[in-house]
RNA sequence: GGAGAGAUGGCUGAGUGGUCGAAAGCGCUCCCCUGCUAAGGGAGUAUACCCCGAAAGGGGUAUCGAGGGUUCGAAUCCCUCUCUCUCCGCCA
């Protein structure tokens, strides 16, 4: 592995790949309007742009080198002492001097504004994505379990605070709405579920990582947080940092700006982390009880591999994450993303949805995704091929899984009607009892 | 928080205005020699971008923590910032 010095200039961070743009217009702007957007015109002029780049950039480098020519010659003539020749070298070069720094604007600008248009431009789906526009075209991959259906079962909220298990006034003292507290039993089945996962995880090959909970702007931006989804993270002003809304902000960007050896892949991390999103926009049902907080837990996988492999990876990654939900006993189902579903970043997506039977509705448990080479890209995350030329890797990444809407589905698939939660047999050794 | 030192290629480490993208050593790759468990000789070994070329390859530009400035010319001089280390203070 090699640690590259600040490959990442702004103005060259690029997210599609522009010579992919170029050559590949029609594919890029279908994608592009498959996922939703309104129109796919920054292709188009993204390509202008970069033409005009290019074209500056030519000039600029041909008088940089007329000019490095002319200070080599004066170095020569003074070592000789020859310094009236030199001066008169000297005296002759001021015009083109003005005119570099002329195009040294120019092109600055005309960099960011093709810089603004790239950022615009979405990952293109995988031919295996179905096309569509909204959660209703999303394809079920696949189900397992039975989906129960018991008038006695209790939402998990009202079981909950029965045995208070969750206290969400005091979190909301404290704290604020979506910041609860988890007491007794329930910090012990929250203490249960992360050291089950992590120790599936690092059972299955991947390192296990604990990450800082804040990161800098550059990390961000590198996997794609800025300026995607900005507002849905917590910032702290004062010192520029960004609250992970994921362990995959840290753990991916562990390796920005790297290069690898071929035989160094693929590499895989999983963290657990707390989880901090503002949710701006959230009411009604979709926020009550566990269903969505402003921080939650979570185990994150994360995938470095080479392009080859990405397409079987997802899969991996995807089987893995339901491995867990049925060693839980949690009936799940998994739905392939359709085009407009899938977020700007990915590729190809699935979600995991665990039965939530007190409510009667499906709760989205884990995202899979691949990203191709769009967040290596962005941070020059790279390795070197068979050839020694450096090429991007590719990224997935996937939960494994998030806690709260398992909590949920948990307490009120395994409650009896006496009124207990049965432990699922995987957990009983972490719990240290067989129901609570 | 206070005081000081520093930041050069995969690593160690030279280099204080002129053929420096950068000495030397280590590491790594290839070749040769030898033949014995180790050594010798040679060559190569950063990244990104632009142009030419079908390709092989060739030409060019930029980068010595980051950004800006001085100069015909900056790793070297000036300014700002970031980070690292040492000492003091504080602290889980």
């Amino acid at each position: 592995m090699t640690l590259t010095k600040k490959t990442t200039p702004k103005q060259l961070l690029s997210m599609l790949d522009i010579a992919f743009i170029r050559e590949n217009p029609e594919l890029v702007k279908t994608g592009m309007l498959n996922k939703g957007e309104k129109d796919a015109s920054a292709v188009d002029s993204v390509i202008a742009k970069d033409e005009e780049w290019r074209e500056l950039v030519t000039q600029i480098d041909r008088l940089r080198a007329e000019s490095n020519a002319r200070a080599k010659e004066i170095g020569k003539l003074m070592g000789q002492g020859k310094k009236e020749e030199a001066q008169q070298i000297i005296d002759e070069t001021g015009k083109s001097k003005e005119r570099i720094k002329e195009l040294e604007e120019k092109v600055a600008s005309v960099a960011e504004e093709r810089q603004e248009l790239l950022y615009r431009i979405p990952n293109v789906p995988d031919d295996s994505v179905p096309v569509g526009s909204t959660e209703k075209d999303n394809v079920v991959h696949s189900t397992w379990g039975e989906q129960t259906d018991e008038d006695w079962r209790l939402p998990h909220w009202e079981i909950a605070s029965e045995k208070k298990w969750i206290d969400f006034e005091r979190g909301s003292k404290v704290t604020g709405a979506g910041f609860p507290f988890y007491i007794g039993k329930m910090a012990r089945l929250q203490r249960a579920l992360i050291n089950f996962f992590l120790n599936e995880a690092t059972a299955n090959g991947y390192t296990e990582m604990q990450t800082p909970y804040f990161v800098n702007e550059d990390s961000a931006r590198g996997t794609g947080q800025i300026p995607d989804k900005e507002d849905m993270m917590y910032t702290i002003p004062r010192d520029g940092f960004f609250v992970i809304p994921t362990a995959e902000v840290p753990v991916t960007n562990f390796h920005r700006d790297e290069i690898f050896e071929e035989k160094e892949l693929p590499l895989r991390y999983t963290a657990y982390t707390p989880c901090w999103r503002r949710e701006a926009g959230s009411y009604g049902k979709d926020v009550r009880g566990l269903n969505r907080l402003h921080q939650f837990d979570k185990v994150e996988l994360v995938n470095i591999v080479h392009p080859e492999q990405s397409d079987r990876e997802l899969e991996l990654l995807r089987e893995y994450a339901e491995s867990l939900l049925k060693k839980l006993n949690l009936p799940f189902r998994t739905l392939l993303m359709c085009s407009g579903d899938m977020g700007f970043t990915q590729t190809k997506k699935y979600d995991l949805e665990v039965w939530s039977p007190g409510q009667q509705r499906w709760l989205e448990v884990s995202s899979c995704s691949n990203f191709g080479s769009f967040q290596a890209r962005r941070m020059q995350l790279r390795f070197r091929n068979e050839k020694g030329k450096t090429e991007m890797a590719h990224t997935l990444n996937g939960s494994g899984l998030a806690l709260p809407r398992i909590v949920a589905a948990l307490i009120e698939a395994n409650q009896t009607e006496a009124g207990d939660v049965i432990i699922p047999e995987v957990l009983k050794p972490y719990m240290g009892t067989d129901k609570i």
